[in-house]
RNA sequence: GCCAGAGUGGCGGAACUGGUAGACGCACUGGAUUCAAAAUCCAGCGUUCGCAAGGAUGUGCGGGUUCGACUCCCGCCUCUGGUACCA
């Protein structure tokens, strides 16, 4: 019987659905082990090659774990509400829900064929207002506390209340904005509003200014992939930065917590690093400079280094900091608001070039030196951040690179506050070196200063110790219609309400106008029936973004169709936490960090039983695709296109400015990825069938420029560069395609055996065959020529068992390190080991199937049930070796002659130094190294090798 | 610039704790089978000198540690990904 994978698929594809094969329950009898991909998008241009090789990989690993007698539950969803199909609806007025829904039908077949083990019965989509009623319960438990930094843990905002009613705000330690101190008596007597306000400076979910790219021209506000050198991706308008009151996540709270977390985790350290970057925390002091003049006026900065404040010789503000106005001088306040204006639609420019040329400007008014009392200049400039630390700074010229370029640009005075030389190598800013002209600090390392600088701050109430962190608050508003509605209401006085509970969910209200509102607000403001459904009712018009869904999804598959929470505290109990993570690397800050941080809320409010919702993490790679275009000359030739072949241009050494490059689609293009990749004639031709336009084009090879209508002996070669698949570039292969031509084993097993998982790499079908090869060569110990079940239940030899077992062995060890590709290969050996020894008993060939069958479980199943059994090869448990088969009793060693490998000697295992010597001395090939020559020394490693120095 | 990761045959890659570098697969070459081809099977395959036996050399580059280094240490180069004035 040939392998006839197609009709093997179909078959089992079948039964499995009907069986309900993968689906799982809570069982108590079992230890539990949650298996998740991170769940896709699902984008109109369906999975690529790529989205698999995560896939694949946490199946194997599933089915791997399940046949080693755990409970496994492995899900899979979709990341529903997003970007694409909004703009889809606006392109071509199909309804997002509509193009999503599509989609995922085809994103299901998609997976469906790869024959990925996942139990379809926990599907979630966050566009179901089943799930995102949840999502929307859990922005209200946010949105309805507050953290306490003493406890370090999150409390209802009813608590903060009262605290408030009773002695106000003095001694409260909670992480908030700032505001002035308040008794409990002038909270009694605050308006409403004025209260909600206060409330909103501590709730983990609040309402503030935030700025968001808003280009006039499109009428609308864009993302950030969206925009490109300050202007839009779309049309090229120029973009500025607009403020608008929008919804935060108080994610900073957590900073310190969400970087202790990692610690515990498994993790890829370079992972581990790209959070603890984001994080960013930092030691320093906030230290008070006193305005000249204006002695109630003082400005806090923020500095980690302390040690350096002699050499601290004038202030920077952020431009929009909000001490600015008041420290401007009348004489500077016009020159003032100008530069405010250059530097808001500057901000999204590129700042690369800001970089190099300081840009700021004196505000006319002084600050007095802390410590020495000496006046000096405050000045605002756009290298200060608003967001980051106060917004201001101390400069200090002598010891910080950008402080000096600045001081340099505009004649300020630089003192220098650390002698080098002692540490040549030291440059500024290195915390190395010796300090000078610092008073009591001089003599002292940097150091021993610091805190020493510390100490003197803090003894004269000059400032204090702090530690500040890059992470901001997350902003958690789209301006549109794709997204889940916030479950709040405004009344009249503009006070916000989180609506009841059983209300929920808000529902998207539907729309078949998905243009955005004229004032840059989403869709939604413009059904006024919806957004003012009752007098003294108005909804938020904002949606969340598209992490918020994707937040806590991992815990919705625990318990999916539960309509009285978003999981039973049982069903949580049970799973607890996501035992191994599979994903690509793309989501190392924005996914992983907001997921941990809700966990974390939602830990504090006793909803979740660990701190940390990723135990182990795998990035998988990506598979890129190869970006084939063709070289067009900017300049057309006679009124014609002009096509040059790419060795041409190397050769000529045709300056790329003179030369656009049109990516053409792989599929018309011979030897694709490789370096003579090109077109032929038949290429060209569907080249211009493609692209009409260019059907009078000129094509010039090394055969001279040749029109469409008369080629002959045309090798048009394009470049080839690796980028990523994408419908832009016309170079996606899609796995449906590879699966018709060598069946789902295949593929999934190719994809595996390309290399380790969490590298890059380019897709390239090369190979495939080798592993085709191999899947027919395992077929064929099932079957001879003649089409005849040809396995035996005679006693397997010594051999074959050793075989066996070895592997065995061997993908224990790699499945447990994920290292597929070293399995797939031990596979291979085994099986080309059993044909050279024509075995072909069950003895063997059983352990082989269940062995194979987490990596190919559509062959497996069907060589599994031809051995006679009834259940499925996926319920088998995974065979165990025996080391008895593994013992070697002899071992061959290497003689070396100064570390280089000269004979080998047959030894049995345990063989003592000195027969290992001796038998060394008596090979021939050694005698001629050593003879006439001492031995210096011999080392010899049991059971390894032996090597001699002479 | 900074952070992380990686450089091994023509190609994808292996070598897990310092111990025979190149497993496995692709491509290629020769042979068997065939009327022929496909498929299949057998053999060879880092570079270099040599008819051969055998030698030299070889894991990005330069040094070092060691009896022995792809593996450890120091310095550099290149590539990939992330990040962007973070005080």
């Amino acid at each position: 019987m040939k392998l006839d994978f197609e009709h093997i698929e179909s078959k089992w594809k079948k039964i499995w659905a009907e069986t309900h094969l993968y689906k799982v329950n809570e069982d108590t009898t079992k230890p539990k082990y949650y298996v998740l991909d991170m769940f896709p998008y699902p984008s109109g241009a369906g999975l690529h090659v790529g989205h698999p090789l995560g896939y694949v990989g946490s199946d194997i690993y599933t089915r791997y774990k399940r046949m080693k007698g755990f409970n496994v539950l492995h899900p899979m969803g979709y990341d529903a509400f997003g970007l694409p199909a909004e703009q889809y609806a606006l392109d071509t007025g199909v309804h997002p829900a509509k193009s999503t829904s599509d989609n995922i039908i085809r994103y299901r077949s998609q997976l469906d064929n790869i024959g990925l083990s996942f139990d379809w019965s926990r599907q979630v989509r966050t566009d179901d207002p089943e799930y995102y009623r949840w999502t929307q319960w859990i922005f209200l438990q946010i949105f309805q506390h507050y953290y306490d930094k003493t406890d370090d843990k999150a409390y209802p905002i009813s608590r903060l209340i009262d605290i408030f009613n009773n002695k106000g705000s003095i001694g409260v330690n909670a992480a908030g904005s700032s505001h002035a101190p308040f008794t409990g008596d002038q909270w009694a007597a605050m308006t409403p509003a004025e209260q909600s306000q206060m409330l909103m400076n501590y709730r983990l979910a609040y309402r503030k200014i935030g700025y968001v790219n808003w280009c006039e021209a499109l009428g609308t506000v864009l993302a950030n992939d969206e925009v490109k050198d300050g202007l839009s991706e779309r049309g090229g308008f120029p973009v500025v930065q607009k403020e608008m009151l929008q919804w935060s996540l108080r994610i900073t709270a957590y900073a310190e917590r969400l970087l202790e977390g990692m610690e515990s985790l498994q993790w890829s350290e370079s992972m581990k690093t790209v959070q603890r970057n984001w994080i960013g925390r930092s030691e320093g002091a906030f230290i008070h400079f006193q305005v000249a003049d204006q002695p109630e006026v003082s400005i806090k900065v923020f500095t980690t280094r302390p040690d350096t404040i002699f050499g601290s010789t004038f202030i920077v503000l952020a431009p929009d900091h909000e001490l600015v106005p008041a420290l401007t001088s009348v004489d500077f306040s016009k020159a003032a608001e100008t530069f405010k204006e250059r530097i808001k639609s500057k901000s999204a420019e590129q700042r690369s070039t800001s970089q190099k040329t300081p840009d700021g400007m004196w505000l006319g008014s002084y600050a007095l030196h802390p410590i020495t009392g000496d006046e000096i200049q405050i000045w605002i400039a756009d290298y200060v951040l608003r967001d980051y630390g106060t917004g201001a700074i101390m400069a200090v010229p002598g010891d910080d690179a950008r402080d000096r370029a600045f001081a340099v640009h505009y004649q300020l005075p630089v003192l220098e506050v650390i002698d080098r030389l002692q540490v040549p190598d030291a440059e500024m800013g290195d915390r190395e070196g010796i300090m000078i002209n610092s008073s009591f600090l001089d003599g002292l390392n940097v150091q021993a200063a610091i805190s020493s600088m510390l100490d003197y701050l803090e003894k004269n109430n000059l400032g204090v110790r702090n530690v500040e962190y890059k992470l901001r608050d997350a902003n958690f508003s789209r301006q549109r219609y794709w997204g889940e509605p916030f479950p709040v209401y405004y009344d009249d006085a503009g006070i916000v309400h989180a609506m009841d509970e059983n209300t929920l969910p808000l529902e998207l209200p539907d729309l078949d106008d998905f243009k955005p509102s004229p004032d840059g607000r989403s869709p939604l403001a413009r059904l006024t029936e919806w957004t003012q459904p009752y007098p003294g009712v108005t909804r938020e018009t904002d949606t969340m973004p598209g992490y918020a869904g994707s937040s806590w999804y991992f815990l919705r598959y625990m318990d999916p169709t539960n309509d009285k929470t978003f999981a039973s505290k049982e069903s949580i109990d049970y799973w607890k936490d996501v035992d191994l993570y599979i994903g690509g690397v793309e989501h190392a800050v924005g996914h992983l960090m907001y997921s941990r941080f809700w966990h974390k809320v939602l830990y504090d409010l006793g909803r979740v039983p660990t701190q940390e919702p990723f135990k182990k993490l795998v990035n998988q790679g990506m598979i890129q695709g190869i970006v084939e275009s063709l070289f067009l000359f900017k300049e057309k030739k006679d009124g014609k296109a002009h096509f040059i072949s790419a060795d041409l241009v190397t050769e000529r050494k045709i300056p790329k400015e003179q030369l656009s490059t049109i990516p053409v689609h792989i599929d018309f293009v011979t030897d694709y990825g490789h370096p003579d990749s090109h077109l032929n004639e038949m290429g060209i031709a569907s080249f211009i069938k493609w692209r009409p336009e260019y059907s009078t084009a000129l094509f010039e090879t090394k055969n001279g420029i040749q029109q469409f209508s008369d080629l002959k002996d045309v090798e048009l070669r394009t470049l080839s560069e690796i980028g990523k698949m994408s419908k832009r570039y016309h170079n996606v292969v899609n796995p449906d395609d590879v699966i018709a031509r060598y069946g789902a084993d295949c593929f999934r097993m190719y994809e595996m055996f390309l290399g380790p998982i969490e590298q890059s790499k380019p897709w390239d079908t090369m190979g495939i065959e080798g592993v085709s090869k191999f899947l027919k060569k395992l077929w064929s110990l099932f079957f001879n020529d003649q089409d005849e079940l040809i396995v035996n239940r005679n006693s397997a030899s010594d051999d074959a068992q050793k075989a066996i077992h070895a592997t065995i062995k061997k993908i224990n060890e790699d499945v447990e390190r994920f290292s597929f590709n070293t399995a797939i290969s031990q596979f291979m050996i085994c099986v080309n080991e059993l044909r050279k020894l024509d075995e072909h008993s069950v003895e063997i060939l059983d352990p082989l199937v269940r062995t194979i069958a987490p990596f190919a479980p559509f062959l497996s199943e069907e060589l599994w049930s031809l051995l006679g059994h009834h259940s499925s090869v996926h319920l088998a448990p995974f065979p165990d070796y025996d080391e008895k088969w593994l013992v070697t009793t002899s071992i061959i060693y290497p003689v070396c002659i100064n570390g280089k490998k000269r004979g080998e000697i047959n030894l049995p295992v345990g063989s003592t130094n000195a027969e290992i010597e001796k038998a060394a001395m008596d090979l021939p090939e050694i005698l001629k190294w050593v003879e006439g020559k001492p031995i210096r020394k011999v080392v010899i490693v049991p059971d390894k090798m032996i090597n001699m120095v002479i």
